[in-house]
DNA sequence: ACCTGAACACCGTTCAAGT
DNA sequence: ACCTGAACACCGTTCAAGT
């Protein structure tokens, strides 16, 4: 009668293996999903998953698209600067809430979720009166800024982990007198305070910038 | 007295075994590198991998650190944003024929290549007379545009793999007639003869919104 | 229809034994 | 000092057997 008990039945299906599996993705990473931990927690055998998903491939391009889906659509109405940082920044904080979902955002092709994600941003885009050629190289640089730069936000945050003063001084001692630039450069990571307006900083010279090139074409 | 002969030494060391893992992850990609493998191409036992290498992790930071420094740095003489466009051009080239390399990059503690790579970065924005506030974000948002970019590009060469156009119109008529702006942004995909300048155009995006930051402040 | 244990073909790595 | 096979604790997945 409880849990373990094997005439209980557990519900399994693909979304509850689906908000298991992203839990322990966000808790232990990617590189430590099983299938067996996975299972592990749903109080099943491990082969009982392959009745509800092909395999461990299908499960993680579920598991990216459903992340997708948690992004906000920037706002067709008002201004096309304005709801694209909206979305952007919404994508950002989603991302990094999932930090494992970055790494396979290039590996995978898109689910549901995310080609309604790619429209919404086409559809930004043309909504802007942009050009084609503009529309098209834009896509580009505003889907990669938003994966690449949390990817690297996210990438700083693991190699420094919680412990990120320690780890960082003892590089800068590694450095030792060499390397004058860079040296500046940790310690000004060290000293900063808010990283959150980086993101848009970025954001914003690539918006600019695709706004200025439409008009001069 | 044949290669595989035990008595006839292999020559077994670091740089041998760092060749050999990187040319098995530029052929297989890095998920089917396996210590196992590499040993079987040196024709060695899988264990005397480990009187030269700490373990798998150690190898993959070393073969990162190697890939980077094949990436020309930026020359510090003449203008700073060509000197940018060359070394960032270069480390696409770099990155495009070693296609597991840049998921690498954001996980792993830099290197000496690496160390002296973003030294060379830093040290060009500085050369530029760009203010401290712009040099920062100027970092983040170059090397973000140069791995950003390269990861997007080789995602899309890996999801569709070889039968490129095949896979592409297997999505078109997945999309049906929803998604029209997916649908043409997809077709233009098709038709585009070349990309490379691509990755210039959101470079240049980047440094010269970089430079008319600085001039503002 | 759904579940599952045993088994297979793999991993990275430890260890004790070889030379 | 360098090499290595056996072994350990894992993987994802197949398959045949259960209900």
């Amino acid at each position: 009668m409880n849990a373990r008990s094997p005439n209980k039945r557990q519900f399994l299906d693909r979304p509850r293996i689906l908000d298991v599996a992203i839990s322990f993705a966000d808790a232990h990473g990617v590189e430590d999903m099983t299938m067996r931990k996975i299972a592990g927690e749903l109080n099943c055998g491990a082969m009982s998953l392959y009745n509800h998903v092909a395999n461990k491939e299908e499960l993680l391009t579920d598991m990216l698209d459903a992340v997708v889906g948690k992004i906000d659509t920037p706002d067709i109405e008002g201004d096309w600067k304005i709801a694209m940082r909206a979305s952007a920044q919404s994508a950002n904080r989603v991302l990094l809430n999932h930090h494992w979902a970055v790494g396979e955002w290039n590996l995978r092709m898109p689910g549901p979720n995310r080609t309604r994600y790619m429209e919404s941003i086409l559809a930004a885009l043309t909504q802007a009166k942009l050009n084609d050629a503009i529309i098209y190289r834009g896509y580009h640089a505003i889907t990669m800024h938003i994966v690449g730069f949390s990817q690297q936000q996210i990438g700083y945050q693991k190699m420094l982990g919680p412990n990120f003063h320690e780890i960082a001084e003892g590089f800068l001692s590694e450095l030792g007198g060499n390397y004058p630039y860079l040296a500046y450069h940790v310690r000004a990571h060290l000293d900063e305070p808010e990283e959150c307006d980086e993101f848009l900083f970025v954001l914003d010279l690539i918006l600019d910038g695709l706004e200025r090139a439409a008009q001069c074409s």
